[in-house]
Order: structure tokens, then sequence, then C-alpha cells
DNA sequence: CTAACTGCAAACGTTTTGCAACTTT
DNA sequence: AAAGTTGCAAAACGTTTGCAGTTAG
């Protein structure tokens, strides 16, 4: 998987791509160093973030930004959104069948899309 | 306009509600800081945080996630969506006529939507 | 007089970086 | 030997906090 990729797999990557590549998962970096940690191999903190830049580059991943306190790298790499919940720190999907962006503006001048990000904040109900 | 939210307007106050509210304005708290120092007043890091956060909480200002760079205020509140571009660190409004969201997906038991955050990341054009 | 606000500097949590050691090939 | 990868500890970044001093009503 990694190979097909262009990704040289060593150990640590591959701890990482078993802990997050065979399910859906969203989960943060620091949540990664403590599952991969937690059994085989100890991958330093600086191989994890930089291996999961790795995947984001080489699509295995897909980036999901929920505001300046951590960064979820989310397993299923096609388009669809996300539910943020604050309090837990838990993102889930939203399905896809149930809200859709519809139109595509005018990009400024010598731009395109890297990314179209959509992410409902929650919070406890009143 | 500060005490109509309930705000107490103390010359801190006044001074970042003049450089924020009173044209459309997409700024980092660090550019507050900036622009603010710049003329007469000096306002501390500190009470800049402050200030937005409690403009934010009483609905002068509208915070806009874009990552774990940094936070955007943006003195229009009304539902509406962004572009942003990480070359240049610029948030721009994307206009309400050209996307809309369609669909509001079950939430999970027990919440309610704090806020929906659609902003389209931008790249340069390939 | 009191409650609220301010400013400094230190703390915070997440992410990145410098660099020497270790794998690969 | 060259190219790429790893790990540590230190740095960086934006933001928050503790607390003494100040201001406003």
């Amino acid at each position: 998987m990694l190979r097909e990729r262009g990704v040289a797999p060593t150990s640590q990557r591959v701890s990482i791509a078993l802990e997050m590549l065979l399910e859906p998962t969203h989960l943060t970096a620091e949540e990664v160093v403590r599952r991969v940690g937690r059994q085989d191999a100890h991958v330093s903190r600086a191989t994890v973030y930089n291996t999961l830049r790795c995947f984001v580059d080489h699509g295995l991943l897909r980036l999901v930004n929920v505001g300046t306190e951590r960064v979820f790298y989310d397993s299923n790499t096609s388009a669809h959104h996300h539910f943020y919940d604050p309090q837990s720190g838990r993102l889930t999907d939203i399905d896809d069948s149930e809200v859709s962006i519809v139109g595509m503006p005018r990009l400024p001048e010598g731009h395109e899309v890297e990314a179209v990000e959509l992410v409902i904040r929650l919070k406890p109900a009143s």
C-alpha cells in the first residue's frame, strides 16, 4: 500500500499505517503517538508528525482542520464533511447524502482549489 | 455600539473597535496588535486577545478558523463563507450567491450547531 | 468601594526544526 | 559513499493564564 504510493515502507511508517489505514479513523497526531507507543514500536513524536505529513502528501490520509487546537488525520480521503465537538474533541463524518455544497464560486485570479473544508461545530444542546 | 452589546467601553476596547468594526475586516489577533500599536494606544497582546474573545462572545465579531496557524476575526458576523490562501495568509469572503450549503444533517444526540464553517483553501494555479 | 479590566511575563499545547546517528541502496 | 530516515531535545508559533496594579462606575 505504501509502495504503491511511492512511500518507502520503513518500520515506523508501517506501524503508523497499521494503526490508521486499515479502518476508518479520525486521529490527531498525539493520539497516533499514544496508540503506536502503546504497542510494539516506540515511534518518536517527530517521526509521527513527519510520517503523517508524508502520508497526506501521498494521498494516503486527508488532513482536517478544526481550529487552532489540533489537526485531524482522516483515513477516508474522499470528499466528505465533518462534525466537530470541541467538548469531547471528537471528529465524526457527515453522511454525504445529508449535506451538499452547491455552486463553485469564481476563484481569485491565479488560484485553484486546494481543499474544500466544511466543518459543523457542535455544542451541548441547551 | 459597545454599550449596546453590554461591553464596557474602555479605551483599549475602543481602539480595537475603531480598527475592526467600522469597515469589513478579516484580521488576526497579531494584526490587530500591530495596527493598534502603530497609532495612539499601546494595547498589550493579552488585552487584544481578551478583547477579541469578548467581542466574539458579544456578537460583535465572528471567529473564523482556517487551521492551526491562526484565527481570523471577521467584522461581518452574518452567515457567509471564505476563501483562505495560506500562501498570502489572506482570508476573503465568498459571495453568498455563489455557494450554498444544502441540507442539515441529523445532529448527534444531545448536540446543537455552534457554527457552520466552510473554508475553501486556495493554492497557486498550476 | 468594588468589580472589572489591563499588562507583563511566564506557561501552554501543538507542531517544526537542527543535527547527529542510523538505515537503507 | 550517497540518499533518505529517525530521534532527541530545543525552538517556534499562536494563544492563554496568574497575578499585581489600574481604572471605571
